[in-house]
DNA sequence: TTTGATGCAAAATATTTGCAGGATA
DNA sequence: TATCCTGCAAATATTTTGCATCAAA
């Protein structure tokens, strides 16, 4: 982002803002799209993708890469970890504090310049471990076709 | 993959295993190729993904999936965590053994079945980290355009 | 001989970008 | 009024897949 820009407050950046800061599902830029484009039917993907980019710029959302997978956004600034579902993709947040302690022993050991981890746990949720439960496996009757 | 099929061991499987498993710079699909490609010019991109798909599942080599970053390959399969740096995009075997209790700690908080977990540390390698050092910032200059 | 694997090209997926016109500060 | 932002479409990048043919077992 070019440093000494003033950005704007478009009617697109403080819809797209509002809809993410109302769900707790860690939307896809696609997922969100949908919503945004009930208030706004004109809106462009490009403008949601360009704007979740300014806005974890700022800060003021958290766009979350996950291995392998689609990116999704969290409207909680707060650093938290994840969970994702194998079963149906879904992200939740952890109820654990992010461990310093990781980093320190971590930055005794290697010759990196360590700025950060990325701590991420993958399972099935209780809905999907229900259902895999159920008929003893099921993970290709889950597993979505992407 | 298909469960009760047999596997054939073809010219092009050995090659980019054992390219692989000569390499310890964990690299990308295409780079790979390019390797595999001196020793079988006809070979396909295609080809390498496929096999390297079954060799992974076979748990003979490991896929890396990095948050947000291109898939790469392992041909080490003994478990351990990742260092990418922010610079040059390598990445590094972590001296750290895989820790147990991070997962044990999670379990008893969440509902979800657990299956396994990430862990990434991300920075600079020393290479990097001296030439940012060297011109104060210096990112967009060592940050290669995609 | 069977059927798994290949090469090729096209498709699929996810995200980014160029551009001309529109809107905000 | 300056320039940031938008919609649209095309481009990119990476990985997957359909299909006819080849080759391993």
């Amino acid at each position: 982002m070019t440093p000494g820009r003033t950005l704007r407050m478009t009617r697109q950046r403080e819809v797209i803002l509002g809809e993410l800061k109302k769900l707790d599902s860690h939307p896809t830029a696609d997922e969100l799209y949908a919503r945004v484009r009930k208030r706004l039917p004109r809106i462009s993907l490009g403008t949601v993708y360009r704007n979740l980019d300014v806005l974890s710029e700022l800060g003021v959302v958290h766009k979350l890469e996950f291995a392998g997978k689609q990116r999704r956004y969290d409207g909680c600034c707060e650093e938290h970890y994840h969970v994702r579902c194998l079963g149906c993709g879904r992200i939740d947040d952890v109820p654990a504090q992010r461990s310093g302690a990781i980093l320190r022993q971590i930055r005794r050991k290697l010759h990196y310049e360590i700025i950060g981890h990325r701590l991420e746990f993958v399972g099935y949720c209780p809905r999907c471990a229900r259902r895999r439960g159920t008929n003893g496996k099921g993970v290709s009757a889950v597993t979505k076709k992407r």
